[in-house]
DNA sequence: TCTGGGGTCCTAGGACCC
DNA sequence: TCTGGGGTCCTAGGACCC
């Protein structure tokens, strides 16, 4: 007998910083007054990332510009991302997770779920529930007493129905979701909060009459199968409650890696975009390197100053990861497509991926091997002395970083394990 | 200086082969 | 050449999640 617990960390990215600035001697908790964290406007990443709930009464959305969310809340306070400290406060979450269950299945930097096994003295019924609920609570008042930050614990019988109950009332509350409540208190809600039904899904499915989660629930199968393909099916399974997946501490295998920017100025010429390719292939690249995949499919993704993105991708002769032959393809991709208007936001992105074990014991060809010694080298001095202790020349006389994309660029400055606080 | 960055999965349609 | 049908591979695009 287990319930799913799934934990989420009421404005995260919000929180997360509150407790770091009060920490630091900061006397205004952001989490009582409208703040949010958000990107650099100078460089054009300026949207809000997280939101206090009192920045959410203004109306204020995650994803909107900085600019619209003044407009809403002229005092709005903004304050910039620290992603390191997010990581930390993450982990010290999870460490906590970890004292009430040994399956902790992280979903996110946010968002775990935990497996919460009963005694086998429990059965099933009212005792079960309610040593669940009690669990709960005294993991939620453990991470707001040691970490500072507040979470939203929902339980169900699987992770579906765990992570939907941890959506209810927020913030800091336990919210149970069984199966006997479904029809209480999932089916009444409004279609788009299913996991899994976006904005484009509601609109379709507002089309055919299902404007609840009961509605849904209440259809046909072989109809929503018609009308949405596949997902059609997944949906109705959720809405219905249904779902078999486990709670797994065992981590995706990775599929894909990639890196885009916003550029802080818009590119205009073909020199410059490539570099910028070569930039954005270094990271790209040395993150492959780094989970010891080769890739066989290379994209490039741009987005006009007009916002509209298009992609051209290709398949290689043979897999690698070679920075400078990923470079070069993504070149050859990009003068293929780039219709001449000034870009705003270039990606690299590498799929397909295989095991880079057989393309390093055929490395017969002396070029190869040459390039190969190189990224290797250059990896390794990056991890010893920094992201920025060696870069290409290309770069030297240039405003353009050496190396772009990954959010993770700034993990210079140390952060105090959160667990300090208090 | 109004629109981020990281992913996964699915489908449509064309090319190509038998 | 007034050409059937199935299968595979590839690319583009769109949907969803955080």
């Amino acid at each position: 007998m287990f319930y799913v617990f799934h934990v989420d960390v009421n404005s995260a990215y919000l929180s997360w910083e509150a407790v770091y600035r009060l920490q630091q001697g900061d006397s205004i908790d952001l989490r009582t007054i409208p703040a949010v964290v958000g990107g650099s406007e100078a460089d054009r990443h300026g949207i809000v990332l997280a939101k206090s709930i009192p920045a959410k009464k203004f109306g204020i959305h995650t994803g909107e510009t900085l600019y619209g969310a003044r407009q809403k809340c002229p005092g709005l306070v903004v304050v910039p991302p620290r992603y390191g400290l997010y990581m930390q406060c993450s982990e010290a979450m999870v460490a906590i997770m970890n004292q009430y269950a040994p399956l902790i299945q992280r979903y996110s930097i946010d968002e775990a779920f935990l497996h919460y096994q009963l005694p086998p003295s429990m059965i099933q019924g009212q005792g079960a529930e309610a040593a669940a609920v009690a669990a709960a609570l005294r993991l939620k008042a453990q991470i707001r007493q040691e970490l500072g930050f507040t979470v939203n614990v929902g339980i169900g019988p699987n992770k579906l129905l765990a992570k939907m109950a941890s959506e209810f009332q927020k913030p800091d509350q336990v919210h149970t979701l069984f199966r006997h409540e479904v029809p209480e208190k999932m089916w009444p809600l409004p279609v788009q909060e299913l996991f899994f039904v976006g904005r484009a899904t509601a609109r379709k499915l507002r089309g055919y009459n299902i404007f609840t989660i009961g509605q849904l629930a209440a259809a046909d199968p072989q109809l929503i199968h018609c009308w949405l393909k596949k997902p059609g099916l997944l949906i109705w399974q959720y809405a219905n409650g249904l779902d078999d997946s486990r709670v797994t501490d065992e981590p995706m295998p990775i599929k894909s890696i990639g890196n885009s920017s916003t550029l802080p100025f818009d590119v205009t010429d073909r020199a410059t975009a490539h570099q910028i390719l070569l930039a954005l292939c270094e990271t790209t690249a040395m993150r492959l390197r780094k989970i010891r995949r080769c890739a066989q499919v290379v994209s490039v993704t741009l987005r006009s100053s007009e916002l509209i993105t298009y992609r051209h991708q290709c398949r290689l002769a043979s897999p690698t990861d070679v920075t400078s032959l990923i470079w070069q393809e993504s070149c050859r991709l990009f003068d293929n497509v780039w219709k001449k208007e000034p870009l705003r936001h270039m990606g690299v992105h590498l799929s397909d991926l295989c095991s880079n074990e057989y393309y390093q014991l055929s490395l017969f060809h002396q070029h190869l091997e040459k390039h190969h010694q190189l990224d290797r080298t250059i990896d390794a001095l990056r991890l010893r002395f920094g992201t920025r202790a060696v870069f290409r020349g290309c770069f030297s006389h240039s405003s353009i970083q050496p190396l772009m994309g990954g959010v993770l660029q700034d993990q210079e400055v140390d952060y105090p394990m959160m667990a300090s606080y208090l």
